[in-house]
RNA sequence: GGUCUCAUAGCUCAGCUGGAUAGAGCAACUGCCUUCUAAGCAGUAGGUCGAAGGUUCGAAUCCUUCUGAGAUCACCA
């Protein structure tokens, strides 16, 4: 049982003894370092059941507690604060427990526990990944096997744009400028190559406006008229007609396309469990919006489009199916949702992992969602993440200021490997050690730099800086977990036994109120879907390890019940900082 | 213009359901490598928590207004 949870049921038997009432709620915090004692609990809440002095009902529950619960050896009280101290004891059996368990803090889903569908990454098949991209595969990623690890069922899926004129653009470049080019031929990542060609197109096009604009049309004639437009449009009336030809492009190019995603997703270390493609599901959704019309949810024009009016929630009168009977964006994503629990019964709830520009969308689709009657639609969630800016603005593609996911990832394993080499420690590894370990630091510098800030917020990306490799960074967490492999090499002991006698220092007294915290973090960081929580809990237990680490001796002089307990507990340390990182993506290095 | 989000040290960020004197890192300055990895540790300095009101025993946190930054308001996706 965790410890507020004792104390808890402690004080509530203490209030009603000593004032005859049920404490409505006893509140906890740590204590603030400039007093004694390591848990407090705070009075003010109290004083609205009973009247009275704060330090006179602090000191009789202390009292009580000391008298009655074994946890508690002495208290303070300071104003409305109960300062406790707790005993070596209970830390120490605390610690026994958790020690050989590997798997501390995370929960184990139940049978009955409804799985957590969680949308990430939702690329576009016409351009390459870039440093948005990246912020929401690691967010989404991360989330997922948060939630994984809070007990519950997950799985991960995207859904990839392939289809619309903009797809047409890159295949018909390819055709008329592309004279039979393959990933093979060109060496080129297939993302990139069909990148390559959609800048094409782009330019093609503009040139043909300014040709246009030159003999006398209007910019917005020239825009509609240009050759190239007319038959990317012919293609994609192609491609719905399913013209063989057009067909099997299109399947030729979005596969180079996924192969080139695939390479990037997996030296991203991120991965997917289901794939939703738009053009399977951009005509789901119509079925429903009739339903919805039966039901009086939906209403429909005179011209035949349907339109859903939320003024009454507060939002605006949304469009969810066109005049001419087709779908738009929200109806294809009301299907999608439908057909994904149909796909996966046990789903009883999703994880969008979307830019916050879409916030509007999401709240819309939730809401007709709810009004449609899925019991799901209650447990609907938009992961909503800032934009990633570049100190010159944001990042467009056209204007070339786009951070290349590959790019960046290679930058980063260099930087590191730079870094490492100055510092010389690097005696005694062959070459693939090396690679591997500087794409270690690289990487979890580059994610760790990400997930820490809160995903809602904006974060401002400096490539010319690139990332920190000291303070509160990856590679600051990777080292330490490093520096704990290598006493774990070093002790040449049986780390089994229980320790159950000693007296703790205060510094280990700390570090193990740091590791009581983390079932708790993961359980929050779950709730709020934020990677963020985890993050900066990991870096406040590096740094209480740290602090711990420089001030006592771990396998220097000491008696051997010390030595063995201060190994076990670094030995516990690594591993909550392993488990921490797994839930980031992050991995640890055994050396660095 | 309507709606949503953000604003905390020079810079990058924490701050859990309102609780004690608002915390880290970077940059600056001072110490600490014959002792388990100095990518580290200990310390100094740096704040009108965007502004003004309000609620409360108590506000960075909740409410209102204002200012600034971003997003969004298509029969595009």
């Amino acid at each position: 049982m965790k410890l507020t949870q004792i104390l808890t049921n402690h004080i509530e038997t203490a209030v009603q003894q000593l004032f005859g009432i049920a404490i409505e709620r006893v509140e906890f915090q740590l204590t603030r370092k400039e007093f004694e004692g390591d848990i407090t609990m705070v009075l003010f809440p109290l004083l609205k059941q009973i009247k009275g002095n704060p330090a006179e009902m602090g000191t009789k529950i202390g009292d009580y507690l000391v008298a009655n619960a074994p946890e508690v050896v002495r208290f303070n009280v300071v104003s409305g604060f109960l300062n406790l101290v707790v005993s070596d004891n209970y830390y120490l059996s605390f610690f026994n427990q958790i020690k050989s368990n590997n798997t501390f803090g995370f929960v184990t889903p139940t049978a009955t526990e409804k799985a957590v569908m969680v949308e990430y990454s939702s690329p576009n098949t016409n351009k390459p990944l870039h440093l948005g991209h990246v912020r929401n595969n690691l967010l989404g990623y991360s989330v997922a096997e948060i939630i994984k690890a809070s007990g519950k069922k997950v799985y991960k899926t995207q859904i990839i744009n392939d289809r619309g004129i903009h797809i047409c653009k890159s295949m018909l470049a390819w055709q008329k400028f592309g004279e039979g080019q393959t990933p093979e031929t060109t060496q080129l990542k297939g993302d990139k190559l069909v990148g390559n060609f959609y800048v094409k197109f782009d330019q093609e096009y503009k040139a043909q406006i300014h040709e246009l604009t030159a003999k006398g049309f209007s910019e917005e004639d020239a825009k509609k008229q240009a050759p190239i437009i007319l038959e990317a449009q012919e293609m994609l009336r192609k491609w719905e007609a399913g013209d063989a030809e057009v067909v099997a492009l299109w399947k030729k190019m979005n596969q180079w396309v996924y192969d080139g995603f695939a390479e990037t997703y997996t030296n991203l270390g991120v991965d997917f469990d289901s794939y939703y493609y738009e053009s399977n599901t951009y005509l789901l959704g119509k079925e429903v919006v009739q339903f919805g019309l039966e039901k009086g949810i939906f209403e429909k024009d005179p011209d035949g489009s349907v339109w859903i009016d939320l003024t009454a929630d507060g939002l605006d009168r949304k469009i969810v199916l066109r005049s001419d009977g087709t779908a738009v964006y929200m109806t294809q994503d009301i299907g999608t949702a439908i057909q994904r629990v149909k796909d996966f019964p046990n789903v009883g709830g999703m994880v969008y992992t979307v830019g916050n520009e879409q916030d509007y969308h999401f709240k819309v689709l939730f809401l007709i969602l709810k009004k449609l009657g899925f019991d799901w639609a209650e447990n609907l969630y938009h992961l909503s993440y800032g934009m990633v800016e570049l100190p010159s603005g944001k990042m467009k593609s056209r204007e070339g200021t786009v951070v290349d996911a590959d790019d960046l990832m290679t930058e980063m394993t260099e930087t590191a490997g730079k870094i490492a080499t100055e510092l010389g420690k690097l005696d005694g590894y062959s070459e693939t050690e090396k690679a591997q370990l500087f794409k270690t630091i690289g990487l979890g510098a580059l994610k760790y730099y990400i997930l820490k800030v809160d995903p809602k917020k904006q974060i401002l990306f400096n490539p010319e800086e690139s990332v920190d490799f000291a303070g509160n960074t990856g590679p600051f967490i990777q080292y330490t977990y490093a520096r704990i492999q290598s006493i774990l090499r070093k002790s040449d002991f049986s780390l089994m036994q229980d320790i159950t006698e000693i007296v703790l220092h205060e510094k280990e007294k700390e570090l193990l109120k740091q590791l009581e915290l983390f079932p708790e973090v993961i359980q929050n960081a779950a709730h709020n879907h934020s990677p963020a929580l985890i993050a900066n809990y990991t870096y406040d237990l590096v740094k209480e390890y740290n602090s711990f680490y420089q001030s006592v001796s771990i396998l220097g002089e000491t008696d051997l019940l010390t030595k063995v307990f201060r190994v076990q507990l670094s030995q516990k340390v690594g591993q909550t900082i392993k488990s921490s990182f797994k839930l980031l993506g992050i991995d640890v290095p055994e050396r660095m």
